[in-house]
DNA sequence: GATGCGCGGATCGGATCCAATTCATGCATG
DNA sequence: CATGCATGAATTGGATCCGATCCGCGCATC
């Protein structure tokens, strides 16, 4: 191993930090103060922010720098009924072809998120879903819903720690197998999709209710100058401020959303 | 303008390359002979690469060299069922909000395509399938779409081509344009699925035999040393083969397909 | 006292230089 | 004659240096 480039352990390394949370939405990634930290040079960083930034996970402005995407409300929802038709469509797809071992390798999981810190549930989260799709064939589509997952999974992280809502998933899930190993596929994705969506309502009510209690974000200075005590998540600086609130419906947190993807076509 | 950086500006330009088939699936982009060509060092060519990798546009190996990223055939079948699933989502989401002035905009849309090129076609196509979409009120999903429609558009061109299936796709879409207008959801979204998926078909299979006519891809490797003429589409130059056809069904064309966005999570 | 301007630190983007890796060719050897 | 290994060119990846841009601060001016 360790064949790999800087770039890209640098990059992973940011994805990591951004996807849990380390970094909060709106922090802004200082080249400098990330090469010191990780030990390389800026160029291998510069290069993993704007892979990053083509994942949609910063946002790059030229000679300003790059800072964490945020997701605003109105796009959570869409992303989470993205989630809802991409996940009821591979189901359906998937329910014939599933066989007796694929459902007791996710009865397994279901029995492992019993008892799990709330990172290893978002990881098992994941697996219990993807194992259920897996036999429908088509793994493009399944990547892409695993990055849609992604994107998702830090909301929905402080979204489960409010509303204490594990139980209830849980018994969907169980319900969602029960009607799966039945090949009741009518009522298993009508199941599952009560299941996503279910979670978007009280999910972007309660990411709405977080950013109201704090509306201004707490942007953290930088100053990675302290080097007193062991930094764990040291390079980080608030930036320059924008609170450029295109007003309208929805509040984004981040003026950046996925930019370097959009291009005019003539 | 011009505030963008030259990284953007060598990334949008090798995006369109690609995305118009001017750069065919596997070739090698060199980083010096691209650097030499537009006149800049090669580290904006490098995070160039590094981001149209992020986007799966290209395959990207350590001190190996980015090649052109190709679809398999059955990712390829998998992209336009995964579009048709998107599009009938969005079009039966927006039908209740079309008004007249956006289905007139879309006929004038099919007026247009009726004389045009071939270029001009797939970019008008997009915006016709758009025109219908955007009342969803879904500009995330869309934007996805788009990204989609982008990826299969350079098989679809040569398809249409050879299949001269133009004439269908046309009568095709004023048929979907007129159960929009009627508001007919149940037939307009049926239409639109079926317009897809046929196309898929004859896709695939038309893609099918020009790669087995072919089947030893003619690599070659971008690189600006002629210098007589006004060279629109640099040389090219065959490159180290790698044929690691793993058996199987279905013969993908690159083994690369989007490798960046691959972690293993724990 | 408010406003416009210029300067300087901080940060980013790009160019050049150097190290690391891969592949191919040719030679030695069994 | 086939096979394994060394050596070299070609190419990529990373580090350092330099110019460009942005932002905040202070000062002059009205």
């Amino acid at each position: 191993m360790a064949r790999q480039s800087a770039s890209a352990v640098v990059a992973q390394l940011l994805r990591e930090r951004i996807l849990t949370g380390a970094y909060p939405d709106g922090m802004a990634l200082r080249q400098e103060a990330l090469s010191q930290e990780l030990g390389v040079s800026r160029v291998p960083v510069r290069e993993a922010l704007r892979e990053l930034g083509a994942e949609g996970l910063v946002a790059n402005v030229a000679y300003k720098g790059a800072v964490v995407a945020g997701v605003g409300l109105g796009e959570l929802r869409e992303r989470v009924e993205y989630r809802a038709v991409l996940e009821t469509w591979l189901l359906n797809a998937a329910i014939p072809f599933l066989e007796d071992a694929d459902l007791d390798a996710a009865e397994a999981i279901i029995r492992e998120m019993e008892s799990c810190t709330l990172e290893e549930w978002s990881a098992l989260n994941w697996r219990f879903h993807a194992a259920l799709y897996r036999r429908a064939g088509k793994p493009f589509v399944l990547d892409a819903l695993r990055q849609l997952h992604e994107r998702i999974e830090r909301y929905l992280r402080v979204h489960l720690q409010i509303t204490h809502g594990r139980p209830k998933a849980h018994a969907d899930h169980r319900q969602i197998l029960a009607l799966c190993r039945a090949k009741d596929v009518q009522r298993a994705t009508a199941a599952l999709n009560a299941h996503i969506l279910n979670v978007s309502d009280t999910l972007v009510a309660s990411v709405q209710a977080a950013r109201d209690h704090a509306p201004s974000l707490p942007r953290r200075r930088c100053g990675a100058s302290a080097r007193s005590g062991g930094a764990d998540v040291p390079s980080a600086v608030p930036l320059p401020e924008n609170h450029a609130e295109g007003g309208g419906a929805g509040q984004d947190s981040v003026p950046g959303g996925l930019d370097s993807a959009k291009q005019a076509r003539s």
